[in-house]
DNA sequence: TTGTACGCGTTATCAA
DNA sequence: TTGATAACGCGTACAA
């Protein structure tokens, strides 16, 4: 900038401000300074900007795993939104592991984010304690940590999992099968509650043995899924809480010499985009991927523009079941 | 840092050398001074240390689509190995349009990262000055652009595919579509040779009716799908040049009212988690995606370590046909 | 309308 | 071993 004003010959006071512009600049200066601007292929700094001003422009996003669909969806969307608006995201992942989950926001505080979205893993209390001397604007999304007072952008997954267990049972099923992601997180909690509340309504009696912890991952899945199937008296059907952990539900089944849906029902949380062409076509719950970017996306930039201490706002949006050919009607006589 | 060393009598530089460990300090100032660190909680500044040292500790990452799941493996490998040496890695994503690449890389440039990973998308001449003006540490992935001089980790498209085919034309497939990834990039030329090849070597005629571009996507691979399947002769085979065109050349099957591997078999580039959970079973080619982001990030460190000019390095990994049951032996007699 | 000069938080150089 | 001080590149009062 010194060499812009340098050789335009004015001061970089006046260079700054037809840069930013900030100030009204006389035709002739403003023009010989873009002609030296584009001589020189001059870049404002941002860092020296940042230091400045204090605003990195950039926010910092943080998932549990980048390999899972589901938060690549939203991650696309909030991207998308968040650069259209000027911002850069820098995004991290914290394989479901609080410890990790601390060294990343701690990683973006220090590079001086403007802004955090967050997909909490685990219900740390350490995550609160961060986040409060952070002292930045923070969006959670997917899951809410109690006693985390922030904008936050969430499914009623209650509802949602009642829905599919609902259909589950209205095709005959008794015995579900449930594997459940970590009761540490909102998602796994609120979900595991869904199937107990549809088994309630049903008259269905708890069966805790049917539910299985599997983490939210593949390999837990399936181990849990595994446990389900040797039992004596197998459950007809199976439902999964989430995209991940259903593939080492269907690896189990597999493995088992089994089949679904002819053997055994299958459904689970989040959709995939292949879903309805390979076999068997999932039942499966969507959700609104695109709708949950945007929000966490506009949520942060209105905290972002607007200093004002207004409460945190919580959207909450619900899934929507997509039933296809992986659950069949049951009836006592099929055995099992 | 003025707050720690007026709290802890000393000045600012000594602080900065116990902090950084840069310079010797006598033990009684050390201790004071921690201690001031702890009380004030102070933490360390990064935009102003880049601003002084013209390294931000930031790498930026350009992938064409963060919903690619060969992407996705190889950026979780890439962020593990790059955090686990004290980088940041900033994500973007193009779209696969050269116009959002320059963007994007300005925006990493803008904000000072120490060097680009990038999967170019077009083989366009902008990169190449882009990158030169740039002057930082580059290294391309999975696709090159020819004029670059960088290090760079590609796989033997031509190679990989050439087996696949080879392997199809072994079960008696001469008719075999070929859906296509853009031929802007390496990727899809040099797969699209391995096809050539391949059909070459097993003395089958070329039919440039067989081949479609499908632009590596999966809305253009279904359009590219369906001309292939409405043609008189339709192929008993196809190929497709990635993981999301096979999705769309799946839909264009079903939407014909045709199976796989019954009527038609199918094999693509690129591997699926659940590829052999879901019927067909598809027979991939399976990238060394760990493989690939332990090299791209090892690549990258090495030039920011050492500063050498030492010629770029290329490094080239050989994909893995992997058969599962979507490709069926064909004899003329089955019709078609 | 334009220019001067200071400060943002660090690190590096040099002198003490 | 420690401290004073000059950059790093930019924004912005304030003065002209």
């Amino acid at each position: 900038m010194l060499d812009v004003a340098a050789t335009a010959g004015v001061s970089v006071a006046t260079v700054s401000a037809v840069v930013n512009g900030t100030a009204p600049v006389s035709s002739e200066l403003r023009g010989r300074i873009e002609n030296a601007i584009a001589a020189i292929g001059y870049k404002r700094n941002a860092i020296a900007r940042s230091l400045k001003t204090g605003a990195t422009k950039t926010i910092g996003l943080v998932i549990a795993d980048i390999t899972n669909p589901f938060f690549t969806d939203v991650v696309a969307v909030i991207q998308d939104v968040l650069h259209r608006a000027g911002y850069a995201v820098m995004l991290c992942c914290t394989d479901e592991d609080p410890v990790q989950q601390e060294e990343q926001i701690s990683l973006l505080l220090d590079r001086m984010v403007d802004g955090l979205i967050i997909a909490p893993a685990g219900d740390d209390h350490a995550l609160e304690r961060v986040l409060q001397r952070a002292g930045i604007p923070t969006v959670l999304i997917d899951r809410i940590s109690h006693g985390i007072a922030a904008d936050a952008v969430v499914l009623d997954n209650q509802r949602a999992v009642q829905d599919a267990i609902d259909y589950l049972v209205g095709l005959g099923h008794r015995r579900i099968g449930y594997i459940s992601g970590s009761l540490d997180t909102s998602t796994g909690l609120g979900r595991l509650t869904g199937y107990r509340g549809a088994l309630d309504n049903a008259g269905i009696p708890q069966d805790d043995a049917l539910v299985r912890i599997g983490n939210f991952r593949e390999k837990d899945a399936y181990n849990a899924a595994m446990q389900l199937l040797v039992m004596p008296e197998r459950p007809s059907a199976i439902f999964s809480a989430n995209n991940l952990m259903v593939i080492g539900v269907m690896k189990a089944i597999r493995d088992m010499g089994l089949r679904c849906p002819d053997d055994i029902s299958v459904s689970s949380f989040d959709d995939f985009p292949w879903a309805d062409v390979f076999q068997p076509n999932l039942t499966t719950i969507a959700q609104p991927v695109q709708a949950i970017g945007e929000h966490a996306a506009q949520l942060i930039l209105d905290r972002l523009a607007n200093r004002s201490d207004r409460p945190p706002r919580q959207i909450v949006l619900s899934g929507r079941l997509t039933i296809r050919s992986s659950c069949r009607p049951f009836s006592a006589a099929d055995g099992g």
